[in-house]
DNA sequence: CTAAGGACCTGTCGGC
DNA sequence: TGCCGACAGGTCCTTA
């Protein structure tokens, strides 16, 4: 999935699309998903103007002329393209037909997404669980530090806490603590506040640079024209163990850390 | 309370 | 070729 710089390439590829549009028909082919999408609120939705679009954390929200909005999330393996073709893919799960005659597709092999409507005003809870991402102002170094200071969980999980800094997933978790020469293994209450700082400013580099570049690239992400020329950003360790460390003569490892691969250099970070 | 593990679901790949 | 297990970008819920 989707990791920050993928939501975000999404958002922005179907803003176009969606400016000034409103919706004139729902299609829902499959509405199980992690939470059961509830279309029973669709007539809300439907023939009203759609006034903005924007990303709270990995979410995508588009906020509706009225008092509702939509929120969705891609999970691992969900997009967004936008399309005039009639032509279902598999697993096209819901589709958003606009008066300018595109439509978008909300597309999810594996089911680990959503899409939820919901009253603007009481917004959406889970929504409500996320802590600030790394670009957030809310995200400062005393902000971090305070969070993880007596935490004897491992920073490499502590970084996939979205309920402390939202955005970050598993690739970057490792490419960022490689670029700070932290160790994934070190618990929460033995980095310090300088550590924190060079987390917050790599998390801000990398995650910048995936943006610029579209998205890093995996197997299911297609961007909103479904092109399939996503790009790959350059990456250190992620999925290269027992390749050679960029920065020094050994190789990367892989290990489990609740229940996901790390990928590190044993000798550079510490 | 915290941190780790399991669950959700489908597809792909490597090994036997 | 075919079957089976391991693994995959997320994150909520349960367990210890």
């Amino acid at each position: 999935m989707p990791e920050l710089p993928e939501v975000e390439t999404t958002k922005r590829g179907i803003e176009p699309y969606l400016h000034n549009q409103s919706i004139t028909k729902i299609l829902v082919r499959q509405k199980s998903l992690r939470i059961p999408f509830n279309d029973n609120l669709k007539k809300h939705i439907t023939h009203v103007k759609i006034k903005n679009i924007k990303r709270r954390a990995k979410y995508i929200v588009i906020d509706f002329a009225n008092e509702y909005s939509m929120v969705i999330h891609l999970g691992m393996t969900g997009n967004l393209r936008a399309s005039r073709q009639k032509k279902f893919l598999k697993h096209d799960h819901i589709i958003f037909y606009l008066e300018s005659g595109n439509s978008l597709i909300f597309n999810d092999v594996r089911r680990f997404g959503l899409v939820q409507i919901y009253k603007t005003k009481g917004s959406f809870y889970l929504l409500d669980n996320n802590g600030p991402d790394p670009f957030e102002k809310k995200a400062d170094v005393d902000y971090f530090y305070n969070r993880i200071k007596n935490s004897s969980a491992s920073i490499k999980s502590i970084l996939l806490n979205h309920k402390i800094i939202s955005g970050i997933g598993n690739i970057y978790a490792s490419e960022i603590l490689f670029s700070t020469n932290i160790s994934p293994l070190r618990m929460g209450r033995d980095i310090s506040h300088t550590d924190c700082k060079k987390i917050l400013q790599q998390s801000k580099i990398i995650l910048n640079k995936a943006i610029k570049a579209g998205g890093t690239t995996l197997n299911d992400y297609f961007n909103a024209e479904s092109k399939p020329g996503y790009f790959k950003i350059q990456l250190n360790v992620y999925g290269k163990e027992g390749e050679k460390c960029p920065s020094c003569e050994s190789k990367i490892s892989k290990i489990t850390q609740s229940n996901r691969s790390t990928y590190f250099c044993k000798e550079s970070q510490n």
